[in-house]
DNA sequence: TAAATAAAATTAACACTGTTAACTTAATAA
DNA sequence: TTATTAAGTTAACAGTGTTAATTTTATTTA
């Protein structure tokens, strides 16, 4: 039974392989420009020995963007230690946009990249994704039980959080914020974020 | 010198067929997917036809993105006539929202697609993108000189209110918001903004 | 160990893409 | 009417994702 074993070990190397390649060159030059060809010619393999580890591009796209959600869920789960709510709330937002700003290609195909979402149907797949949702949710819910936030509905006001954090990261990310002092964008994204926080809060 | 009168007429009468044709397309099948060989056959010119009046693809791209700000500049130009700031921030933020949600690929492409920056340097690309966002800063800026805003620094105000704006509908433009009620989407929406917009308020 | 079978990887090909160069057709000027 | 300029087309290049047929490699059976 050793050689099946070895086989299925191979075969998750091999595309772990594929994977690293892929990463590495979404991250640097995004989706589309980066063709199975120049995946293959990275690994020395021939373009269509991928189609024997992954379906399709797209296959190796969502496979990227469950590390990506893995990766960030890893650091909500930090932040959901957190008792207060709302200490808990902005520790959220605060990690959310450290994320974004670090890993801004993978952030890209998270939240931005269009198209990513064309396959996500069953509850298996974008089931992380789902679970970092889950934690923003349940925090704002939290908060507005034990009465700390201005806001009732739990609705309105997680898609109002979660709207102003992923605006003010995808608008530096897709390079729309040339208006800005370019020195200072950084501090101003935080700036923008915090002050926000503190008219929602009660 | 009405021939060539007419000459420069009949060029720029090819331009608005080129670019409505590609307009229609990039509407409902986005840039991508939307190839010159398929504006071409739509115009019944050959494809290369188009290189005589675009420089390549980008060049219609962009145009299309002058003539959505353009649209957007309109419609924020009634906005500017309301005299009272709060008043006036409180307009341009639902008529952004309505404009994303009614002209989405037009959004798509001026505030979302990945490198329809690139070739934005000069002063006079981006004329009237620049002359959108004024409308949003000076109307912030008058607010708190009116003090009618809890915030008192323009730039981190202008980015927090552009921010949950570009938030939401961005969003909900490339399908992240699988996890809210399908029919009251549009809703939410608006109500999270409002809500925003009652809480930064004094 | 040698032949038969299964798995892995490759080459060739298809139907596309944006773009350039060379050629043909139509319109203007001499 | 001929020479010149402009407009449009065809052919071709280098690239894309993907499929089918073929070869190479590894494993199993006789």
């Amino acid at each position: 039974m050793s050689i099946s074993e070895r086989k299925t070990r191979e075969k998750q190397e091999m595309k772990a392989l594929i994977l690293n390649a892929a990463k590495d060159m979404f991250i640097q030059e995004g989706f589309e420009k980066t063709s199975l060809r120049k995946i293959a010619d990275k690994i020395e393999y021939s373009p269509t020995t991928i189609y024997l580890y992954y379906k399709d591009k797209t296959e190796i796209f969502h496979e990227l963007m469950e590390i990506g959600f893995s990766i960030l869920l890893n650091r909500f789960s930090e932040d959901m230690k957190i008792v207060n709510p709302i200490d808990r709330l902005y520790a959220l937002g605060e990690t959310y946009i450290t994320f974004a700003l670090e890993n801004s290609e993978y952030y890209d195909l998270m939240f931005i990249t269009k198209n990513a979402m064309d396959k996500v149907h069953t509850a298996d797949d974008w089931c992380s994704g789902k679970k970092t949702f889950m934690c923003l949710q349940n925090t704002v819910e939290d908060c507005i039980a034990q009465n700390q936030l201005k806001s009732k509905d739990p609705n309105t006001a997680t898609l109002a959080f979660w709207a102003q954090v992923h605006g003010v990261v995808s608008l530096y990310i897709r390079d729309r914020m040339k208006m800005f002092p370019k020195e200072s964008i950084k501090d101003i994204i935080y700036a923008s974020t915090s002050s926000i926080f503190e008219m929602i809060k009660k």
